[in-house]
DNA sequence: ATCCTTATTGCGACAAGGTCGCAGCAAGGA
DNA sequence: TCCTTGCTGCGACCTTGTCGCAATAAGGAT
């Protein structure tokens, strides 16, 4: 993945243009959240960054710096639910999420985007961001029928 | 709200049919989450039984209840995270959000929702249900630079 | 290469969400 | 009313996320 050097070089940018450092934390953080697939949880980076002896604390306080550098992106599950998902090397997209193994696929229209504008057009109202999710049940999960083990939940 | 009674009943029907049993705090949690709108956590729940003195724990062993009931349906938002909502089918509409003044405006868009199903069907998913919501800035607020009210952030 | 300023980190404490074992309580059929 | 046993309240404990503070270390200046 030669996708964690340019993030790399994106976050050096933006700390730099802002008296800011960067830091082994940081570059830990910035590793273990490339390593990783598009969406993520904090808890996911956390765990990787205790390997590389970075602070719990400190992962929630680099995350947003990640994020103010346009490396990642906070998404809104619901209120007061959030999850993060990589930007660079990736487009506008919204998603489908399946409520029995909670797998999260993308998928662009733009034919949503344009209607959105529309509607958009049609009250007034001059958009910054939207957020659209579907949920439902992923073609794997409902072709295994009788349904899928859940995920161990909090529990240990 | 009729929904409450319709409700009750279902409760008091899946309970007997399972050598289960009516009790005070089921019936307390069942009128709390009847109360609110379609969609809730725990959290909330939580807070109005314990008003009417249920205990924590009973309110996270009585909405599995509700939900085995067929009352009200647990939904995952992402691996680990969940949400409820009622189950009483009502019709779904989208929202605009207001990031100034927090107004909200609904509106209804079949075009997007016939290009939702093209996406479902384009990738074997079986929706459920959806959430859309645009956030940005109304008419309102655009004309006159209204005084903003900061969300508040954070802190708990 | 060394010094200095100060951004950043690690730490420990804490708040809220959520789960568990257990003993006492009470629904509701006998 | 009695009795069985499904439920509940309680309190301990785990997880996720945040905060204040003192120690640490980037990285420009010297």
């Amino acid at each position: 993945m030669k996708h964690l050097e340019k993030a790399a070089e994106q976050l050096a940018g933006h700390l730099a243009g802002g008296g800011l450092r960067l830091t082994r934390p940081r570059r830990a953080v910035l590793e273990a959240v490339m390593a990783l697939d598009r969406h993520f949880e904090p808890a996911e980076i956390e765990k990787r960054a205790a390997a590389a002896g970075v602070h719990r604390a400190s992962v929630y306080r680099i995350l947003p710096v990640l994020e103010a550098a346009g490396i990642v992106r906070r998404v809104r599950d619901h209120p007061g639910r959030w999850h993060y998902e990589h930007v660079v090397g990736h487009q506008h997209h919204d998603h489908l999420v399946c409520e029995r193994c909670g797998g999260v696929t993308e998928f662009a229209s733009p034919a949503i985007e344009s209607e959105q504008a529309r509607q958009c057009r049609l009250h007034g109202f001059t958009e910054t961001s939207h957020h659209f999710v579907i949920r439902g049940v992923c073609r794997q999960c409902r072709a295994g029928a009788a349904g899928r083990k859940e995920k161990t939940r909090g529990r240990r």
